[in-house]
DNA sequence: GAGTCCAGCTTACCCGGAGTAGGTTACTTG
DNA sequence: CAAGTAACCTACTCCGGGTAAGCTGGACTC
């Protein structure tokens, strides 16, 4: 970041990435409404007409985030997912690496929960449920290799259930500094596994 | 609704319920976003310093229609399980009353928590925060009467998980026509007690 | 029934921030 | 170097949250 660097021309590419960044870091600390565009371009330095340029609306310029994050979520939880010997083993390995992902990705993490909820338009609400989506779908395929027998309807019922579930442990979680991203996967996977009288297995 | 009626002085109570029930309707439908304080102080036959002057500001105005809401839903359930011989039927009952509610007031329901996260000033969050405390302490409550040899810390956990749980669950039911509250609370109540693995008991 | 008090109400404004029209600059390519 | 275009800017409009200052009608006194 030298000053030489500061008011160069960038490729929109990257210009993107750049505005992205600094969008998801002040949206992630601040809340998307109490943030101006204005000052997302001044960071950027570069003036507002910019911004709308790559991303047409305010709106715009979040649900790109927001879809970004998402990306990145379901990348790292697939990935661990995919080196699984059991679908139990799979199970764990998922919730283990979301809950590592909210905790060593914050900002992306708050984007994502805090914010989904101020969009207004419908086409924006529809955009950021479809990247939600590949989350739940995850669990659908999961769980159905867990409990074969189960008909589709239950199938998402459960994976509404841990999505919802995950989001609020880590909700909770962030804000404790007992508990490590080991723990509350571990006392979720004991849940699913037996119930709520289920022992936590060792770490 | 008569002509006459329309325009007429009203004492500040009431005319701050009425606000309050514009305000969730439209709200609710359309998001914080979405609707002016214009709109809501003509649909009330008055201008908007009146709101102004009755809630402070429009997060003002939010934050005490989902306060309310809020409070009624605490009020279902709690008087659902305060009337249970045991503890799990009192979770059995409280999930039956939380799904109930959420089906016939729809409208709260989606006020609260579409909206909970538009809010960007700290005292308002905050304030939101503290309504939805009373669910997750009422859920400890219960735990700690079904598993009593479980730390206050797994307590709090298993409780996010069931509050998790049942809000996306709801939000994702009210648009499926083929599955009805009783189902989602068993549904959950059969996770609960003895993991994904166990059956979904007879209504 | 004239005076006074104040809760409920209004008009008319400010101002900040989303979004845009139209023009300028500098890098690439023939 | 001429031309083309991608990156960028200045200078606006307009909408909506929020406010200042004043009006009104009914209740209550004397």
């Amino acid at each position: 970041m030298t000053t030489s660097e500061r008011k160069r021309r960038m490729p929109r590419a990257e210009r993107e990435r750049q505005m992205m960044g600094v969008a998801e870091e002040i949206f992630a600390e601040r809340g998307y409404a109490a943030v101006s565009m204005d000052e997302i371009a001044e960071r950027c330095g570069v003036s507002k007409p910019m911004i709308y340029e790559y991303f047409g609306s305010k709106e715009g310029l979040l649900v790109a985030c927001i879809r970004a994050a998402r990306a990145d979520l379901s990348k790292c939880t697939l990935e661990a997912v995919a080196g699984a010997g059991s679908v139990e083993e799979a199970l764990r390995r998922g919730l283990v690496a979301f809950f590592d992902f909210t905790d060593t990705h914050r900002r992306s993490w708050s984007l994502m929960l805090r914010n989904e909820a101020a969009l207004a338009g419908p086409v924006a609400i529809a955009e950021v449920e479809e990247a939600r989506r590949e989350q739940v779908e995850l669990d659908i395929t999961l769980f159905a290799a867990f409990v074969p027998d189960k008909p589709r309807t239950e199938l998402e019922m459960l994976a509404q259930i841990l999505v919802g579930a995950c989001e609020r442990l880590s909700l909770w979680y962030v804000n404790q500094s007992e508990v490590t991203a080991a723990q509350a996967a571990d006392m979720l996977m004991s849940v699913l596994w037996s119930g709520v009288a289920g022992d936590i297995p060792p770490g």
